[in-house]
DNA sequence: GTCTATATGTAGATAGAC
DNA sequence: GTCTATCTACATATAGAC
């Protein structure tokens, strides 16, 4: 811990993630990791056996850095109502990067579910997270179908993206989260 | 026409469309391509000069795939929600390889968001014209934000792809679809 | 732990015989 | 029009000196 070394594999781990979001996991080469951090190429396998553990180390980053923002999020407020809708001002906080490279989660996902299976079932870990944090907000709220509403409002937001991003659209993220706090508002108001 | 030659232009298009989808474009080689038709690698740089000018004939391909489709389903009924409705369907008429593979224009789209803005634009003409089509439906039907809603509908048919591909869940492509009529039967009906 | 050199494979693209 | 041989670049991965 606090070694040279350590500190070294996260600078690995940082670089990658971001490469991977913006460029894609399969157009990612080791030597753009490397131009990224300065650390050669062959370092990596120091730290790393193949490409695949990169992907691992990055997604369980990734699920890490969620996990704390939705603990973040839990500390703001006990409303779960509050909680789902600050979740959901994700979409317009990333606006531009959204744009640009689409969902980091949601991307990685489709780019690893053409014929890398393996890889989808890691990239899926963030996926789930996200699908248990949002199923359990809605249960709080004595909603009986909570992980269909889950899935739904992930969908939403993964729609929203995907077109966004295909139209270069800033409005249309705007339009689109103002539409799903109304729809949450809709399912957990009475 | 009809010589060998544009059977075989045909046949390295057909080839590439499938592969372009199942594998993704930056993971399809030329290789790939040739063991699909038995053509020779070498032959495809009389047809294309480059592998970008393979993925502008396959979405020319897929455009005129679409439109016939959207021809035969504006001659199966002239009531535009009933088009609309049917629109909806192709989510489930999919539903396996939509599960494998996601969506082949949003996951196109996607993959070429990231540093390949060029080719993005390309893929974008699938897209565009659906999203005409359905706002025109929306317009016959009298509604002012058609294309506002031509966006939603595409959005929820691109987020619910996301999230099936992702967790290769069909039941919800198929709880999906019974929403997205729904929907669509709210904004129509009066 | 760090870095250079290199092995091995395959990518897109080209030249030129037939 | 068709096909083989080949060019150049770059991919992941390894070996081994320091």
């Amino acid at each position: 811990m606090g070694t040279k070394g350590e500190g070294n594999r996260q600078r690995i781990i940082d670089a990658a993630d971001n490469l991977f979001y913006r460029r894609g996991y399969n157009q990612t080469s080791f030597q753009d990791i490397s131009d990224a951090t300065g650390i050669p190429r062959g370092n990596f396998y120091y730290y790393f056996k193949t490409k695949d553990e990169i992907l691992d180390a990055v997604v369980s980053s990734r699920v890490e850095e969620l996990s704390n923002m939705l603990s973040q999020c839990e500390a703001e407020t006990n409303d779960a109502r509050q909680r789902l809708l600050m979740f959901s001002n994700m979409l317009e906080d990333k606006r531009d990067d959204v744009i640009q490279s689409g969902c980091p989660i949601g991307s990685l996902s489709t780019e690893l579910a053409k014929d890398e299976a393996e890889l989808q079932a890691i990239s899926r870990q963030a996926f789930t997270l996200l699908r248990d944090w949002v199923k359990q907000q809605f249960e709080t709220l004595g909603l009986a179908n909570a992980d269909d509403l889950a899935m739904d409002l992930l969908a939403r937001m993964q729609g929203a993206t995907v077109m966004a991003c295909a139209f270069k659209d800033a409005d249309f993220i705007a339009r689109s989260q103002r539409d799903i706090k109304e729809w949450i508002n809709s399912k957990t108001m009475n």
